[in-house]
DNA sequence: AATGCCCGCAACCGCCTACAG
DNA sequence: TCTGTAGGCGGTTGCGGGCAT
């Protein structure tokens, strides 16, 4: 017996959102909350699968995602959580509240994979040349590598005794891993994001669908302004702004208490997971066994061991990710 | 101006897991 | 314990815009 479909392929509507869609669901959501996906289609008169409604929802739709240009520090903290967690992009993403999964996916396979080749083919050109792969690298390959595969196998000592119900972990005494023996955070309050909506809802009965909704993209920029407007004047483009590494992404950032990753200030005491977010109420859920930060942040935000920019050479890769 | 190519991103597909009955 | 189902996740695809010719 086969599994059967999630929804009815006959009279599923596929393709982007459109701008109606878009408000149908956010505003059963905001009604409903998420979940019950299966309901969702039949009961919005949606002809879309539920799946789809709950990707459009995580994706894009949800309050407190962050659009547009990726950071230094963002880059930075993919590259390093891919190194250690592999495409394991739920998890990566639980570290990143603002970004979803999907979004980091294919910022990874779309710049930092290039980037990272690049990178790699150029070591290796300079390698050949008897060069050394960063030459104001203070510290040698030898003794970072050294460095990587302690940090690694701390992690991942971590990782394992965290996965041990009943037994207590001598890296994580005092921390509360948010992965294990914890049911997921109680029913999500829409107190910060019904705001949101409303907002969403106004700006596009405002505008109009003809001139502000030239397709859904559109709507997420509406939500991306909302979800600034607090603390922004409203002008300007936000990605015009992210391209500073200033505007909106340290609006937010300092929202989620999210701007200091230098090595100074990462002296984080609790995890850092969506839950302790702004939007904790609308925050992905803590899946995939996320490592308490605590114990890793040092090593992905030590960037005192990085050496600036340069960590780029030094980052081991998987080569079937890269190729 | 027209055409073709490349790239980025939104969305889909299918597998896996958790959970309820 | 078994089975069916919903939700979650990662890989992949296809469309549309931008750029080069």
């Amino acid at each position: 017996m086969g599994r059967p479909p999630c929804c009815d392929k006959i009279g599923v509507k596929k393709g982007p959102w459109t701008p109606e869609e878009d408000i149908i669901l956010v505003s059963y959501i905001q009604e409903h909350g998420p979940g019950n996906w299966r309901a969702v289609p039949t009961n919005t008169g949606l002809l879309r699968c539920s799946k789809s409604c709950r990707l459009r929802w995580t994706n894009y739709l949800r309050p407190g995602i962050k659009r547009g240009n990726f950071t230094d520090h963002e880059e930075k903290m993919i590259i390093h959580l891919q190194a250690l967690l592999g495409n394991r992009w739920a998890a990566i993403a639980s570290y990143l509240p603002q970004r979803t999964d999907n979004d980091i996916k294919n910022f990874w396979n779309t710049h930092l994979k290039k980037k990272l080749r690049k990178i790699q083919a150029g070591q290796g050109d300079q390698s050949r040349d008897g060069l050394s792969s960063a030459g104001s690298q203070q510290i040698s390959r030898g003794q970072w590598e050294r460095r990587l595969q302690t940090d690694i196998n701390m992690a991942r000592q971590a990782l394992c005794e965290a996965l041990s119900p009943g037994k207590p972990s001598s890296l994580l005494t005092g921390l509360k891993p948010a992965c294990v023996n914890e049911k997921p955070a109680p029913a999500p309050i829409y107190a910060s994001s019904t705001e949101n909506i409303a907002r969403l809802l106004k700006g596009w009965m405002i505008n109009g669908p003809k001139q502000s909704l030239k397709n859904s993209a559109t709507t997420q920029n509406s939500f991306i302004n909302m979800a600034g407007a607090d603390s922004l004047s409203g002008e300007g483009t936000p990605d015009k702004a992210d391209k500073n590494g200033t505007g909106l992404s340290q609006t937010f950032e300092s929202l989620f208490g999210f701007d200091s990753f230098d090595s100074s200030n990462s002296d984080f005491s609790q995890p850092m997971s969506p839950d302790t977010g702004l939007f904790q109420d609308e925050s992905k859920p803590n899946s995939g066994g996320q490592v308490p930060l605590s114990l890793i942040e040092r090593w992905l935000f030590d960037e005192g061991a990085m050496q600036g920019k340069d960590y780029l050479n030094e980052v081991t890769i998987d080569e079937d990710n890269l190729f």
